[in-house]
This record gives structure tokens, C-alpha cells and sequence, in this order.
DNA sequence: TCCCTCTTTTAGAATTATTCTAATTTAGTT
DNA sequence: AACTAAATTAGAATAATTCTAAAAGAGGGA
């Protein structure tokens, strides 16, 4: 039943249910660690590197999940978005804290209103230190 | 006078103000394409990569100038942050729109009740469509 | 169920934005 | 004017990501 679900999001956004793509969606659902594209492989070893990122590309084209590239790390790191969220960004560990105490609405209508665009999605990143080193 | 401003806006963040940085920095003050490391390049050519790239750094610790990495180009792009402010992407063009109608202060009190943190700072990157193709 | 076709996967090579190195120059101070 | 730590530089090195082209698999139709 969960391999029921997640071949019908992936079917619902018009992909193939492969296994490499049923794993890796499974593995974004139920890690918080917003993993990148090596620390997957490194858990899914069976599945080569370049369909991690293949299959990486087509859920973000997708939307199923989305890229964190502001790590000071330099590596992309991925994260499930079922539910639109936006992070939480610890400075000092680089943790990544997800959030959604927070109506995006307005800030939609000011975009729409600035751009005329219809808005489709938004990333936002709040970055934070420890309370006691804050300066 | 501009120059006086630019050398005033270095050293106020503890940089050595260099010709280099100068330059950079100006330019990063005047032109509002978001630019890559490359793109400053071959305006400035007579300032090495490396040192662009030594550059951006810096200013990007100190907080001056930010990064977009969020564009499909795979590219870092550049800009002056000197008032804060959010990002509407056109995601047909890729065109990078600079607003700040927006109040950021109850986001803000929003993530530091979740995490705690002493929140420093923040990106927000709106997605559109032109409106006649949104669907 | 069994083809058939188009899509996906794969290993390894290739690419390229960015970082590093070590030598030279410079800014700002004494 | 001299000093010293910091900045700049050319070019090499790195490594995350993309590409290639051949093999395997998914899912629809008969």
C-alpha cells in the first residue's frame, strides 16, 4: 500500500513506476536528513549514480521535491514537498529545520502584483545563529 | 565620491578596499542582471577569476551582495543586497525580478518560534508563469 | 499473456564551474 | 619609506554533475 501510493504520485505526474524511482521517492519520504545526491547512492547502492540524478531531475521537474543549493557545502541537497514549506537554516551546523507555520498568501499577491505572473511556487530559506552567539 | 562610498562600504565590513574590490562591487551596484562570476569577468577583464571569485565570496560573507543558485543555468548569480529583498522568477525566461513589497517581520518571528534561533537574515525566491500560459 | 515501442537505466567518460597553490603584489600602518 | 599581513594572480586541480550510447524494462495493445 505504500508502494501502491507512491506509484500513484508518480503516476499522477506522469512518470514511470520504476523501481529505481519508487526507492528513491520512498527514501526522500521518510529521511528529514535532505539528503544529497551521493548520501542517497550511498544508501541505495544498487542504483547507479546517474539515475539518482536522473530521477532526481524529473521529481524536481515534477514537483514532487525540491533543491536546498544554498549550503555552504556546495552540494545539492533534496528535499520531499508534499506539503509546501519553507527552512529553517542554522548557520552555525548548517542544519536544515522545515517549517509551514507561515501563510504564503500575501507574499503571493505582492509577487502577482509586482509581476503579473501567475505564481506557481516559492522557495523560501530564513537563516538563524544560536540565541547566545547571535552577535 | 562613488568611489568615497564604495571604499566606505568595503571597510565598514572590515575589507581592504582594492581596486578589485571596488570595481567589483560597483559594478554589482549598477547592473541589475544578476550576474555570474563569468559575466563580471568579461566586463572586467583585467581582474583575474580567481580574484572574482575571491571577491563574491567575501562579499557574501559580510552580507553586501547575495547568491541565486536557484536558475536552471546550473550558474551562481550575483546581487547587490544592500536593501533587503525577495526574487520573482520568471520560470519561462528565467528573468530575475527584484521586490520588496513585502514585510518580512512576521515570517521572521514565525521561524524564531519554531527554531529558537536568532534569524540573521533570508531567501525568498518566488516561481511565476506568464499569466496567459499558466496552465 | 506476449509482443512492441518508447522510456529508463547504466558504467564510465567528459565537462565545467569553482577551488586550490604558491609566488608576487599591494593596502594600510608605523 | 619600510613593514607585514592580506590580496591578487595564472594555471593546475578538484569534484559535482552531465553526457553517451548500449542494454534492460514498463506498460499498452492484440
Amino acid at each position: 500500500m505504500v508502494d501502491k501510493t507512491l506509484r500513484d504520485i508518480l503516476q499522477a505526474h506522469g512518470l514511470k513506476a520504476t523501481f529505481q524511482r519508487l526507492s528513491i521517492l520512498e527514501y526522500l519520504m521518510t529521511h528529514e536528513t535532505h539528503p544529497t545526491a551521493e548520501m542517497i547512492h550511498a544508501d541505495l547502492s544498487n542504483i547507479s549514480l546517474a539515475t539518482i540524478y536522473n530521477t532526481l531531475d524529473k521529481l524536481v521537474d515534477v514537483g514532487i521535491i525540491i533543491v536546498i543549493d544554498t549550503l555552504k557545502d556546495d552540494k545539492r541537497h533534496y528535499d520531499y514537498y508534499g506539503e509546501p514549506h519553507y527552512h529553517i537554516i542554522n548557520s552555525n551546523t548548517n542544519e536544515i529545520i522545515d517549517a509551514d507555520n507561515f501563510d504564503v498568501a500575501p507574499l503571493f499577491e505582492a509577487a502577482r502584483q509586482v509581476s503579473g505572473l501567475n505564481i506557481t511556487g516559492f522557495h523560501i530559506e530564513i537563516y538563524g545563529v544560536e540565541a547566545d552567539q547571535a552577535k
